[in-house]
DNA sequence: GATCCGTGCTTCATCGATGAAGAAGCCGGG
DNA sequence: CCCGGCTTCTTCATCGATGAAGCACGGATC
């Protein structure tokens, strides 16, 4: 008998002359053996203060640890100040909480040798990955692993099978559709002027600047290219020239990209009497600097965002609501039916309706 | 040689005629074996298809699996719509990510078996536990486990002395004094009619309602206790009694709650000139009650909220605010300090700072 | 009385990797 | 020429639990 607290099944079995399985069985299938003896088994168990049968060991025997991964874009410390990420992981919980799965948040990294580590290491049964580039190395990575997979927003499905991950379970939203729908919406307002201000183009490099038509239809973040293809074709269907159309792009999605964006954009002459954010929070900045400037929303300027996610709302900003919360749950939905071995569903395309606020007006005379 | 990918090193091993820890040293032990050697091997695993190291032998074998749980009160659903729980997530996940430490959510269950299942099958290095009632089993649970712990808020460091687990770290900060000055703020304002709009007393049973001094007394959460112990303070030492303060109770921290108690403690004649809340969110639904029905604020009724958090600045409450953000960074730190074998701090204390905007006003005349 | 079956428990091999300790080869120093 | 020490790689045991298959026994069945 050890002195200490027994660390194995064996200590405790050998304690009360049974064998290991029989105590692992007291603990994981009580139906595998009498009621007495398990008391009994459980009892002892307890009075010698074993800690239980080890997660990690019977996870390895398993094949199953009871935990999906969700991985970044960005780090995580960014994750939790974005609304949208939050509502994310919100719809993922929901999902996975009453199936018992814990959610690892992977911890991102600037440096990439680090970012993959954390992907090699994960201990988890299958990985939903948020918003990544389309070369992304880790999703090459999640795919050599052999990780059961669910990607929200992208790469695309067609990419994914460019990536040797054909089938994986895809959830995101028509971005171009919606994108056009929002630039429609002020090009019926009369706006002629428009400006646009983006989050990132690729991951690496990180830059701030005005994007060109190359630069912007070669970002590798597909959101970002979609969407900016969305406010093309409602451009030019208005018969309007994009390249009149500047469009400032930052790295990420927060207010200070917003900024630094509205900055750069209204300062030109004549001044764009409408900007276009790729999200809200891009959009919260727009607002603030338009505020600093004096102007008037919507009567000076319009401005539009995307995502309505927290504060959209009382912002009174005009945008694209898009179900982020849905697209977290059918993403831990898809990825935990693959996991158990159930069909998984094939791309789910999630509906997006524009959500008309004060933010947006007539576009001013003249 | 295996037909389809290796599983394991010893399949790699095997194909290149060196030992399994040969190969094992060239994913993880890089100076143990010749660059030369250490290219080859990683060459011949990707050729492969050798999925690396799999994570969780190596974790079984280290008795390190590089993640951190984290596990609430409430179920993580709850979690992320609550901006102070966020908060804290984002505090410790700053913490945790420059470390390379994943943090797992461990999911929450109204089932209490489950719920102790969920914290005996994480896969981590330890836990940070938020937020539990002074009985909570899910505590002794993960004592039993024998994980390294850090707690937040609740229970407090003598109770978890009494559980079994002295000299946890701890983190936290002086409700009782924090809500003691918001109440004084109040006071001195001139309001002599006040009332309490709690979160829950205990987290079984739920349930809604006036609390009397007892029941107040006998809540098993101690944050809950300490604030309404910090009002009496503050109440009673104006010379005013602390049992002709209604308490009303809901069960979480939720704007929903906040309607609830503003419903009942602003239907009694006369009316309360300022409602304490133990929340911002509580404030919200008390503020939206408010306005329903008319009555401005703070002229007519004054509102004070507790932590600080989104969106208390938007909404000009008068509240406290509490470090959130650190108080997760502090417990994930700590945390790490004792997984790492390094020396953990005693009991954190964390500074409050009553913030007073416009939700707080005079006393109305009369 | 022989056969069959279900219950309750055991044995055995295995999940996949890594720490500790040991054995070759190579080097320089005495 | 021999020895100690370093590098590089190997062997061996082990981390802790569980699936699959097996054995023993009591009761039902014919």
């Amino acid at each position: 008998m050890p002195a200490d607290r027994p660390r194995t099944l064996r200590d405790v079995a050998a304690q009360l002359g049974v064998s290991a399985k029989t105590v692992s069985n007291a603990f994981s299938r009580p139906d595998q053996l009498s009621p007495a003896l398990r008391e009994q088994v459980l009892a002892t168990a307890a009075r010698l203060g074993y800690p239980g049968p080890n997660p990690l060991a019977a996870g390895l025997r398993r094949g199953r640890v009871g935990a999906i991964g969700v991985a970044y874009d960005n780090g995580l410390s960014y994750a939790f100040d974005d609304p949208v990420a939050v509502a994310l992981l919100a719809g993922a919980s929901t999902v996975a909480e009453p199936e018992g799965a814990g959610l690892l948040l992977v911890p991102g990294s600037t440096d990439a040798r680090r970012r993959l580590a954390a992907v090699h290491s994960a201990v988890v049964d299958g990985l939903v990955v948020c918003s990544l580039g389309d070369d992304d190395p880790l999703l090459a990575a999640a795919v050599a692993r052999g990780l059961p997979l669910a990607v929200v927003d992208q790469p695309r499905p067609a990419r994914l099978a460019a990536l040797g991950a054909p089938g994986t379970p895809w959830v995101g939203v028509d971005d171009r559709a919606a994108a056009a729908a929002v630039a429609r919406h002020l090009l019926d307002l009369g706006h002629r002027r428009l400006a646009v201000v983006s989050f990132g183009m690729h991951q690496e490099p990180i830059r701030r600047g005005l994007a060109d038509e190359a630069v912007q239809a070669g970002a590798t973040y597909a959101v970002t290219r979609d969407r900016l293809a969305g406010y093309r074709d409602a451009v030019e269907a208005a018969g309007l020239a994009w390249s009149a159309v500047p469009v400032f792009h930052g790295e990420d999605s927060t207010p200070a990209v917003g900024e630094a964006g509205a900055a750069a954009v209204l300062a030109a002459d004549p001044r764009p009497t409408a900007v276009l954010c790729l999200s809200d929070r891009i959009a919260e900045g727009v607002l603030a600097v338009a505020a600093r400037l004096g102007l008037r929303v919507p009567r000076d300027l319009s401005v539009a965002g995307f995502d309505d996610a927290t504060p959209a709302g009382g912002l009174g900003l005009t945008t694209v609501r898009q179900p982020t919360r849905e697209k977290g749950g059918a993403a831990a939905r898809a990825l935990l039916d693959r996991i158990a071995g159930r069909p998984a569903p094939g791309p789910v395309l999630l509906p997006t309706e524009l959500v008309v606020r004060t933010s947006t007006g007539p576009a001013p005379r003249g």
